[in-house]
DNA sequence: GAGTGGTCTAGACCACTCA
DNA sequence: GAGTGGTCTAGACCACTCC
């Protein structure tokens, strides 16, 4: 009989995905060499070692030289969340995307973001406050604040018409960066502007990035109690 | 003079990335043909391909066939959240990590649980509630329904000892998941085993998993506000 | 030292999509 | 139809790590 199947790294990544998803190939279990395979697959190496090097990106294996390649005993899971730019997020779940500015002005640097961004407290830095809204309904309020010694532009940019998540992205590159989320009372100003009460539950994102190790900004986004993020895998 | 840098597929990644990064190639522009670039470089066409492709798996860069490479016009970051079992996550900041059972039971699931899951209201599934510490002090409580036509085995599962989470992940494999995070009120158990006040802020995280579109668990993760879900990129 | 995965090459054919 | 990326092969050498 000839061998119909063709052999794709896909089919040979998904046939290995069942074999250990039925438990085929247990948890901490050691499968078959990449050789092996290939030849069980009638594929060449480098088309199995895709499949598997996928899988392990996946963390659904571990593989080590010489050791060879295991199953992972507990699946760490990671989920990943798109984090896209506000007006894009609105108008992908299709309503109108509406902008305004709040406060735009230099500042000196309170301790915590100063700390967060590992600079001096008391520095002047950019303080922009915005909203974002979704078919006029508060979508998330943007405090930020922007190193000007990295961008002495942000001094004179028109964030009264654009958003600075916008303005940055456009004109200030970065190289890496931070994010967490956790769930905070809303603070008095945010209560107002999003339309909630002082002390309710609100998301909150935080973000911070760098252009090789030089801070660039440090910004609270807050998000409505009915906020999600979602992400699937 | 001889060709002394020797061409991986990382430096040929790293350097297109700089030149990203530095707006040599601005965003929406094209960049060279994997060809041209395999020539530049000195490499062959599979590694500027792999290059290219980890880029565009990164969100970097688009690419089409015929069309060719962009540069990403906005730069859709994606952060992603390693979300490993509570156990590991609690012993790796140091921590002493400890279990409770709260109860445990067979229940008719309520409408909104058996909405997320698609099944119907009423059925009886497994509802298993629990708790975990860090150093003694409440982590996250874990509020779980598992579907017992997928898993008959929970019902007499020993989640006395073993957490739900645990279990599951040694006896029922999943082929798909979906995440959400959201700010919520603590609810009025949840704020006593977390040692809040009702209404206190929480950051919950719901979690539904399939295996091949039957429904297996769905399960709301409660942390105190002092929690943080952190990611670097 | 030896075995396994990591990476590279040169060439080939295919698949998609733009014009 | 033609150009570009997507994938595969066969072979090779290297790098790491276990014994």
């Amino acid at each position: 009989m000839k061998r119909v199947l063709r052999s794709s790294y896909r089919t040979i990544r998904d046939e290995l995905l069942r074999r250990i998803s039925t438990r085929v190939w247990k948890p901490g279990e050691l499968i078959p060499g990449e050789e092996a395979l290939a030849e069980e697959f009638g594929a060449a190496r480098a088309t199995v070692n895709r499949a598997l090097q996928e899988l392990a990106r996946t963390g659904v294996v571990e593989r080590r030289r010489k050791a060879g390649t295991r199953v992972v005993l507990h699946p760490v899971r990671e989920a990943r969340f798109v984090i896209p730019l506000v007006r894009q997020a609105i108008e992908e779940e299709g309503k109108t995307y509406r902008y305004r500015l709040v406060a735009s002005r230099g500042e000196r640097v309170p301790g915590d973001v100063a700390a967060s961004l590992g600079i001096s407290a008391g520095l002047p830095l950019m303080h922009v406050r915005a909203m974002h809204y979704a078919d006029d309904r508060p979508y998330q309020f943007e405090d930020r604040w922007i190193n000007l010694e990295a961008v002495p532009a942000a001094r004179t940019a028109p964030f009264d018409v654009q958003s600075p998540n916008e303005w940055l992205v456009e004109n200030a590159p970065f190289s890496r960066a931070t994010f967490s989320f956790l769930a905070d009372r809303a603070r008095e100003e945010e209560a107002v502007l999003l339309e909630l009460r002082e002390g309710d539950p609100v998301l909150v994102g935080e973000r911070i990035t760098f252009l090789v190790d030089r801070p660039i900004t440090f910004v609270r986004l807050v998000h409505p109690p009915s906020h999600r993020m979602v992400s699937e895998l």
